[in-house]
DNA sequence: AAAATATGAATGAAGG
DNA sequence: CCTTCATTCATATTTT
């Protein structure tokens, strides 16, 4: 038998948040509720959009209000960093290199491709399609309060 | 008080798992001209100077524009905090004099950032506004976990 | 080979 | 909003 049970369940998420010292760790529904409202086109959300995400995603993980702020900020500003930077790389050099393993097939002749994240590869982010789900996660009206 | 939920089997072992391949691993000609660009002066590269150092070591082996970012800033983190290790152990032994500089800073300063303002601010809406008051946020949940 | 260390990668948090 | 700091995780490398 593996001594590796040491009994001492450690219910990190509530504990170290208690503290005051650890920082939030999203869960994986946090995650998934977050990026699905990213999708939905939700980009600045508003104290009140900020209030009510939190109380969502409070009921699988402690949470506070700047955290959705922050991840808000964070994804959206990543986002535009990545894809600055691969559309420079991409237009600054095109093929130093003859050992092309892409394989880019375009269908239809448009070779503006919008091929984001870091890497040239894989790490395929959620595209929204049009009408691709019934998603709708902002029935309040425009308003302007942006902090 | 043992009302844990625990269960902390973490499968993250494969979450972030970047299916592709090993990460990069900078050759001894990558490291040399990152180094030596680091003692000129580079702390923060633009996407610009990323792209071109992108390219540049790129004739010594495969890389991407990520590993550049991702150096200067592990390298510049990591630098200065062996140098406050440093001259920790340095104040430590031979040090007759208690009196501390103040905030000597030389080109940098590690300080720990202070809070802005998110104790006890904003994110306290309990009014939805007037007669606005029918909607749900997240019609993706069906079932309530709160009991 | 296992442990310790070094470092690439990722992201939360905060400053300006 | 954009940039930067700081912490953490994952893995390659070195040490024992």
């Amino acid at each position: 038998m593996t001594a590796k049970c040491a009994s001492i369940d450690l219910d990190v998420s509530l504990i170290q948040m208690q503290s005051g010292g650890t920082r939030w760790n999203p869960t994986p529904e946090q995650i998934k509720l977050l990026e699905a409202l990213y999708q939905g086109g939700l980009r600045t959300p508003n104290p009140v959009q900020i209030e009510r995400i939190t109380a969502e995603l409070g009921k699988y993980g402690r949470i506070e209000g700047k955290n959705v702020f922050y991840w808000f900020q964070n994804h959206k500003a990543r986002k535009q960093k990545r894809s600055e930077l691969v559309a420079l790389a991409a237009s600054a050099a095109p093929l130093p290199h003859p050992e092309i393993e892409e394989t880019k097939e375009f269908h239809g002749g448009s070779c503006k491709r919008k091929c984001r994240s870091w890497g040239s590869l894989e790490l395929d982010v959620e595209e929204e399609g049009p009408g691709d789900r019934t998603l709708e996660l902002f029935p309040l009206h425009p308003e302007r309060k942006q902090m």
